[in-house]
RNA sequence: GGCGCCAUAGCCAAGUGGUAAGGCAAAGGUCUGCAAAACCUUUAUUCCCCAGUUCGAGUCUGGGUGGCGCCUCCA
């Protein structure tokens, strides 16, 4: 059984989604003025992990990720660069999906621009409006929190301590400080749109309540982000989506912790501000994403050039494995199953459960893994002397279960004629015994940037 | 000040009150022309400290100590 822990009621509980056998799932997506950052693309893959596993568990799920393409960010890039905001918007969203991709973060169903669904959001501001928890400012739209009194539900605050913490802007025009607002009245020099009440422009929140509504209905199964969203975003989503609606906003509430470089918050001041454009410089981007799977989502993890040198060589014993399994596959005797291959084909089935009892346990990506190693040392240990029905066996489960975590999904890097032609050579002078020219061989194929290792199965090429 | 989280080996990390998974690193061995990979062995009598509950505590309770997050349109 699958429990989720929600961040509403702070418990791990019993996954049951609204409709059978069906997930919706939002995840609030990127500001796209800039590259993202190592400490958004943990939030990405966790959600890109959650929703896969949803998916191998049988359900049908529907995800939405919006991009955040107006907002005072979005207004300053703009600007700074001298181009519009919608430019800007296209040449960040395009950059989104070249690094998603690199850390096998597969596309949403959709993908809703916050400047496509301006007159949605006018809707929703408008029923608000209508219940009398919003009201008319003279800069903008604002919700009214204390017409609403389940406001502070998500994070577990009340009003007045809010209140006493709060520092507040003592220009807004608002009626209570906590108020948040759902409209931005027009700014000379910024984008604007019609609205009954006046130009202007949408608030943060207001986009993710709208745009999840529009595609996946009043109520959704889940919705991700990090734990800084909980307050004040998801709080006001959940509060102006539910007090328009009068029903659940959402059902679960997934919440990642944040990464620390080295030990420290990450942040442009303190100059230790990666964006994964940076990073897959440096790292196999695989290996990061195993690195941010290697510890459970909702803890904190540091993120040091130790720790993912670690991640990368634990994902090269992953490859091995499955560069192995594959030429055992294609090489392993066929013939009948021994009780000893029996015993081996049974202890398949055994590892998936143990996979799917951590991935049950709130998506414990770490013990997960744990379960894949184990396996992975079995199937070393026992695949070279077994059958061909053992070793396709044992492949296919490591493809199923790497996938499910978003593993494996680099295509193999194409290898020149050339270095093919050398390990030819070497080949031939091994088997003169000319082991002095052989190992030239190897030297330079290794210049070339590939490494090569003699196998029982004969020699395999792979990039360095 | 308010709300909340965390502390397990050299590093990382999982852990349902029943006797400490797994990965990386390190050392020794097997195999190999050598190397690599792989496998085997070794590496926490103990889970920050002190009390308590219990037949039994890494796990529950209380109190310390240390670290961290949110309360700023930061993921």
């Amino acid at each position: 059984m699958l429990t989720i822990y929600n961040t509403k009621t702070r418990k791990k509980e019993a996954f049951v989604p609204l409709r059978e056998g069906r997930v919706s799932m939002y995840a609030c997506g990127p500001t796209v003025y800039d590259f993202f950052h190592i400490g958004n693309a943990r939030a990405f893959t966790v959600f890109d992990t959650v929703r896969r596993y949803l998916a191998y568990r049988g359900y049908q799920v529907t995800m939405v990720q919006n991009f955040t393409d107006i907002d005072d960010k979005m207004i300053r890039r703009a600007n700074a660069e001298g181009i519009t905001v919608q430019d800007l918007a296209e040449r960040f969203i395009a950059e989104y999906k070249t690094d998603a991709a690199a850390l096998g973060i597969a596309p949403a169903d959709i993908h809703p621009r916050a400047t496509h669904h301006i007159p949605e959001m006018i809707a929703l501001i408008e029923r608000l409006l209508d219940k009398g928890v919003a009201y008319v400012a003279e800069d903008g739209v604002y919700f009214s929190v204390e017409d609403y009194p389940a406001y502070g539900q998500l994070s577990g605050r009340n009003l007045s301590d809010m209140e006493a913490g709060a520092r507040i802007d003592v220009d807004e025009k608002k009626k209570n400080p906590m108020d948040f607002a759902l409209w931005k009245m027009e700014k000379p020099g910024e984008p604007a749109w019609d609205a009954p009440w006046g130009r202007g422009r949408p608030g943060w929140h207001i986009e993710c309540s709208a745009m999840s509504m529009k595609y996946l209905g009043e109520t959704i199964d889940i919705h991700t982000g990090a734990t800084d969203l909980i307050f004040p975003h998801h709080e006001n989503e959940m509060a102006q989506s539910e007090a328009a609606t009068g029903c659940t906003f959402v059902r679960y509430w997934v919440h990642n912790g944040f990464i620390n470089i080295d030990n420290v918050k990450m942040s442009k001041s303190e100059g230790n501000f990666f964006t994964v454009r940076d990073i897959v410089g440096q790292y196999n981007p695989e290996a990061v994403r195993l690195f941010l799977l290697s510890a459970h989502y909702r803890s904190p993890i540091n993120f040091t050039r130790e720790l993912v040198q670690s991640a990368t060589a634990a994902l090269q014993r992953l490859h091995n494995a499955r560069d192995t399994y594959q030429s055992l596959a294609a090489s392993a005797p066929e013939r009948p199953l021994s009780p000893a291959d029996e015993a081996f084909m049974a202890a398949l089935p055994k590892a998936r459960e143990a996979f799917v009892t951590a991935m049950d346990d709130d998506f414990n990506t770490a013990d997960a893994l744990g379960a894949v190693y184990e396996f992975v040392r079995e199937a070393n240990r026992y695949l070279p002397a077994a059958p061909k029905a053992c070793a396709k066996a044992a492949l296919a489960l490591l493809g199923e279960l790497c996938s499910v975590l978003g593993l494996f999904y680099r295509q193999q890097s194409d290898i020149p004629q050339e270095v093919l032609d050398m390990a030819e050579a070497r080949q031939l002078a091994r088997k003169a015994r000319d082991f002095a020219e052989a190992d030239r061989l190897r030297a330079a194929i290794a210049a070339a940037g590939f490494a090569l290792e003699d196998t029982p199965q004969g020699p395999k090429l792979k990039k360095a």
